[in-house]
DNA sequence: TAGTAGGGTCTTTTT
DNA sequence: GACCCTACTA
């Protein structure tokens, strides 16, 4: 038996030491998750488990990796080879590949990113002659995302009378026709979106058993970090794909749920034991991570939350220091701050760069932070945001090399047939796509038959036509002889895309024509890696499939030494001695698009607890008073979770006296939230504030501290009697509007509202700030 | 058909 | 403030 069990607590140690049959593993923050997962899946290889009979589905591809090369140290490198690690849509990918053509699609197939979909639904809905204002192709998108992760098949969709009619009240009627479209489309091009990847894994499962079968018996032992972030159709094929063995290990922390919006079902955490017979449930409480303020700080704004599992975490590290809060005037002024506090705190405690990270709600935060880094010549790197792999002149790269695999895929296509320009416009474009909608062909088959066909193009038009397929013949016969790379290069500088930027002449051009060739150096690096790879070849399907699916997070840092700057999604799993939480304020953090139902909001507070616990040392909360948005100069308030902190974890830096206090401005919107969530004697009135009254301080925080079931029971009388269907409303922030639809009792209900100006949305009755102006 | 100017929309988070 | 799309002109 090898040491390395002894280097685990006893809590740690018992999950990896569990060998058959379902265990559930809760793992608060920094309790040492991974090295439990790590160290089980070698403890089985020890135990004389294949490697080859285990699948780790793992939330980012680099951690994937960075699990495999510490499994590696323990059995050995080729013992860890065999092993199926990586993200669901990286590990269901490759499992289509080789499967996928009993579905009918090509063991080459495309991958699509959002915007290659959001691209293919924008053409649709122009196709279908509608109006792109109510269709936003966004909106489409999303939708039919939805659909896809609960499983909605096209077909379910039109046989389920609600989901329409859900659409027809949205007055968007056709948007079943508009995801038949698009799913035609897809499969015609030969391409998957994301969504795809898990529920055509889900149909190949279910449709045929002798699949189902095999992979079963392949993976006998299946292990799922983040758990909590999982969405229906992911929890399918797990359920699906365990079914035989039953040895199933989940691993996740119901506190740090915060995908919900692109489908994470945190009732899979939540109903785990109810879904597999005689499951073990560990826990593991001891954060190891944190300071003592900062682990208790993080469980006082969790305990505002309704919906979670019992879990009491706690540690034995220093109390460390308190929580500092700093108000600033800009948002300017913020970046300044937390330039000047690293560059301090580097200086006073000897830290490195790497120890800071800067996390914001959302990626538009960067731009203040980057500039004060920049000032102060701290280095910075950005993670997420325009990914390298999203930019115009990569994509366009990209486009060339997608099309000489797959000729079918019609976004590639239609991205580079006249990019660099070669004469072929809009006109030609529309009829080629005309004819290849209707003989059911590609876009690509028609121009290689165009002499066959009757396109009304003419002869100079076809020349160029014909010229580009012949262009692309002999990349295709090029590939057949050489590796990624050597293609890669002949096709940037063939086609004239590294010589349209270089002729730019612009700073942007010779930066695109820099990026182009630092695409190319990364197509190098990857051919060389893949040769190290067991059943890898190097070859252009396995770089494209890479790239379609990596994520800012699965590079490598590098050895070089630099502060972070990212959101608080991607910072989940990561860890810092110190970390700047900036932007916290009203409808930015809790984002204002979150705050219309209870479970949004949990989510935001769960989001920051996710933020809080990234701490190992110190945590700085940071709020403006004015923030420019929209390229606006906005009022901002500071948010509410600031005050949910309990107060004996918090510093406030910001001077009192100075005529602006933080105390009194989060009391007064907490109270404006309380009033009417809590405060039951008061009724609202048409058009009036709830109340002029302000209760105490010490009201105030009892009130705070009560639990919402206790302090909020379900009284749809408290509601206006006008909020009935057909009523005109007026709302503070949407404006005036119509309620089409009111559902739910007490608490939860909801009214569905057609605003004049911003469209629908569900709100909830007991937050929402409506007039009723006529209901007649 | 190519290129440019102006207008509208957008930002919540990502595989 | 950035991007995308459209309309207009050459």
């Amino acid at each position: 038996m090898s040491t390395f069990i002894d280097e685990l607590n006893d809590a740690q140690r018992a999950p990896v030491l569990h060998k058959d049959g379902p265990l559930m593993v809760i793992a608060g923050a920094g309790s040492g998750k991974t090295r439990v997962l790590t160290y089980r899946i070698a403890h089985l290889m020890e135990q004389g488990v294949d490697s080859f009979n285990i699948l780790a589905l793992t939330f980012t591809n680099k951690a994937a990796r960075e699990m495999k090369k510490r499994i590696a140290t323990i059995v050995g490198d080729s013992e860890a080879k065999n092993l199926w690690m990586g993200t669901f849509h990286s590990v269901f990918a490759k499992l289509l590949r080789f499967d996928g053509d009993k579905l009918g699609y090509p063991s080459n197939f495309t991958i699509y990113d959002t915007q290659d979909s959001q691209r293919l639904i924008a053409s649709i809905i122009k196709e279908m002659g509608l109006d792109k204002d109510i269709y936003k192709y966004k909106q489409v998108q999303n939708r039919i995302s939805s659909y896809k992760n609960s499983l909605i098949t096209v077909k379910a969709y039109f046989q389920n009378p609600e989901l329409m009619e859900a659409d027809a009240m949205a007055k968007r009627p056709r948007l079943g026709e508009i995801y038949q479209n698009y799913v035609d489309r897809c499969f015609k091009a030969g391409a998957m979106d994301f969504d795809d990847l898990l529920l055509r894994t889900n149909e190949l499962l279910t449709r045929f058993p002798e699949v189902l079968m095999k992979y079963q018996d392949r993976f006998r032992y299946i292990l799922v970090d983040e758990y909590q972030d999982t969405n229906h159709s992911q929890y399918l094929i797990v359920k699906a794909l365990s079914d035989r063995y039953q040895n199933i290990c989940v691993v996740g922390d119901d506190a740090q749920s915060i995908y919900s919006f692109r489908g994470a079902n945190i009732s899979n955490i939540l109903n785990f034991q109810k879904d597999y017979d005689d499951v073990a449930m560990y826990r593991l409480e001891q954060n190891y991570r944190s300071t003592k303020n900062i682990v208790n700080a993080a469980n006082s704004i969790i305990a505002n939350n309704k919906n979670q599992l019992e879990k009491n975490v706690w540690t034995s590290n220093d109390d460390g220091g308190l929580i500092q809060i700093h108000r600033s005037v800009t948002d300017a002024e913020e970046g300044r701050y937390v330039a000047g506090s690293i560059f301090e705190n580097k200086m006073q405690q000897q830290m490195q760069n790497g120890d800071f990270a800067v996390l914001y709600r959302t990626n538009s935060q960067s731009r203040a932070i980057e500039d004060a880094l920049r000032k102060r010549d701290i280095p910075y790197r950005i993670y997420g945001g325009l990914s390298f792999y999203q930019r115009k002149e990569i994509k366009d790269v990209l486009a060339y090399l997608r099309l000489i695999i797959n000729t079918k895929d019609e976004e590639a296509l239609k991205r580079v047939i006249n990019f660099p320009t070669r004469g072929i416009g809009q006109t030609t474009v529309d009829k080629l796509l005309v004819a290849a909608n209707h003989y059911g062909r590609s876009i690509y088959e028609v121009m290689e038959h165009l002499d066959k066909l009757n396109l009304n193009i003419n002869a100079g038009t076809k020349r160029k036509l014909t010229d580009f397929v012949t262009m692309i013949k002999s990349f295709q016969i090029m590939n057949e002889g050489s590796d990624a790379f050597t293609l890669a290069e002949h096709v940037a500088k063939k086609t004239g895309l590294l010589l349209e930027f270089k002729k730019d002449g612009t700073p942007e051009g010779i930066a695109k024509m820099e990026n182009i060739e630092e695409l190319l150096n990364g197509i190098k690096d990857f051919v060389e890696g893949q040769k190290e790879i067991a059943d890898a070849t190097g070859s252009l399907t396995e770089f494209l499939e890479d790239v379609a699916l990596a994520t800012d997070m699965d590079k490598d840092i590098g050895d070089d030494d630099r502060v972070a700057l990212m959101t608080i999604h991607l910072a989940k799993g990561l860890e810092f001695p110190y970390v700047y939480i900036v932007g916290m304020e009203e409808d930015l953090f809790p984002s204002a698009m979150s705050m219309n139902t209870r479970s949004e909001l949990e989510e935001e507070r769960r989001l920051f607890y996710v933020a809080l616990t990234r701490a190992e040392k110190q945590a700085f909360l940071t709020y403006t008073q004015n923030r420019y948005r929209w390229g606006k100069l906005i009022d901002a308030e500071p948010s509410r979770f600031l005050e949910e902190i309990e107060e004996q974890y918090v510093e406030n830096l910001t001077p009192v006296n100075d005529g602006y206090r933080y105390k009194s401005m989060i009391n007064k919107d907490i109270f404006g939230e309380v009033d009417k969530s809590k405060l039951r004697q008061i009724k609202p009135q048409n058009g009036t504030p709830p109340s002029t009254q302000k209760p105490n301080e010490s009201q105030l925080r009892k009130l705070r501290k009560l639990k919402p079931e206790i302090s909020a029971p379900a009284k749809p009388m408290d509601l206006d009697p006008g909020l009935v269907t057909g009523a005109r409303v007026n709302h503070t922030r949407f404006g005036r509007g119509k309620i089409l639809n009111i559902e739910g009792v007490g608490n939860d209900r909801k009214a569905e509202i057609h605003f004049d100006q911003g469209g629908i949305k569900k709100l909830l009755l007991r937050f929402a700030k409506l007039e009723v102006l006529d209901n007649t």
